[in-house]
DNA sequence: GATAGTAACTTGCATTTTGCAAGTTAGTAG
DNA sequence: CTACTAACTTGCAAAATGCAAGTTACTATC
């Protein structure tokens, strides 16, 4: 009935807001998809194909987690061959400051990087949109 | 044969300047350290004892990274027995605003959490003020 | 209908990183 | 000499990562 949650079992490093960011998104991949979907890629295709080359599980256990953590949901956007888009919910966009800060922290102590923004718009081929079929999301649990 | 850096073997995973910056800190404790020299931490020990308990192997090996990347400097305090100081540079300094992104983020979006700054104020036991002998390491701003 | 292709994952396994405990070094205090 | 402290280092076991290959579910083309 009651989830009861007492400071033996908190599973937390500690109450830092800081400490409880980076358990959810504090790893070298995280980021790096939320700012592709900010970015406007959809698929995982998409997100495959992104220029630091994330393994493929890696990007199936980050979708996985990030799902779980309310920072990104998933929804199919056609049924026949089971395909999905994800996309970033409220939360997850708002991690749009952090990678913000990131990118400008980056341009101005790491020679040589840039602002990559490369997939926002569509270059040539149309593409399905998602959120205009049924949503019918039979998946695998998603724990 | 010259050592020539093209394209090919360049070691980063790209030119984002997201992905650089996450390679440098992106992982689950180089911005806690941060974290806490900016709150005025300075030495190993109080390092070591933040609420999170990172592993003193770990905290010696980012310790090494982030002197190494020019995000921090160590200093030693004294040199009886030595003793080092570490302090941000203005590089490190400046990741404050990606510290104050993530505890924004953190405290909007994660229930529980809050800003913790149990700072270099003391609780109880003197320790030895760095600057006391010849070596003297600047104060950086304590938040 | 057999073959090939595509999207989205999953699985196996070697390598790397993490984390816990214990050990080491260089001093001070009694 | 023994005890104690700060600052690390070392030794693994466990977990995470990364690469390649395999799987599933369709579509398209011989």
């Amino acid at each position: 009935m009651k989830a009861k949650i007492s400071k033996r079992d908190d599973p937390r490093r500690s109450a830092c807001a800081i400490a409880n960011t980076l358990d959810l998104v504090g790893d070298k991949w995280s980021l790096l998809v939320v700012r592709d979907l900010l970015h406007g890629k959809r698929t995982y295709g998409e997100l495959v194909d992104s220029p630091e080359g994330i393994p493929t599980n890696i990007l199936a256990d980050r979708l996985k987690r990030l799902e779980g953590a309310g920072i990104i949901a998933s929804a199919a956007y056609q049924e026949r061959p089971p395909r999905y888009a994800y996309t970033l919910t409220k939360k997850g966009t708002a991690l749009g400051d952090v990678l913000l800060a990131l990118v400008r922290w980056g341009k101005e102590h790491i020679p040589g990087t840039v602002t990559l923004k490369e997939t926002a718009s569509n270059h040539g081929s149309e593409r399905p949109t998602p959120g205009s079929t049924r949503a019918r999301a039979k998946r695998s649990r998603v724990n």
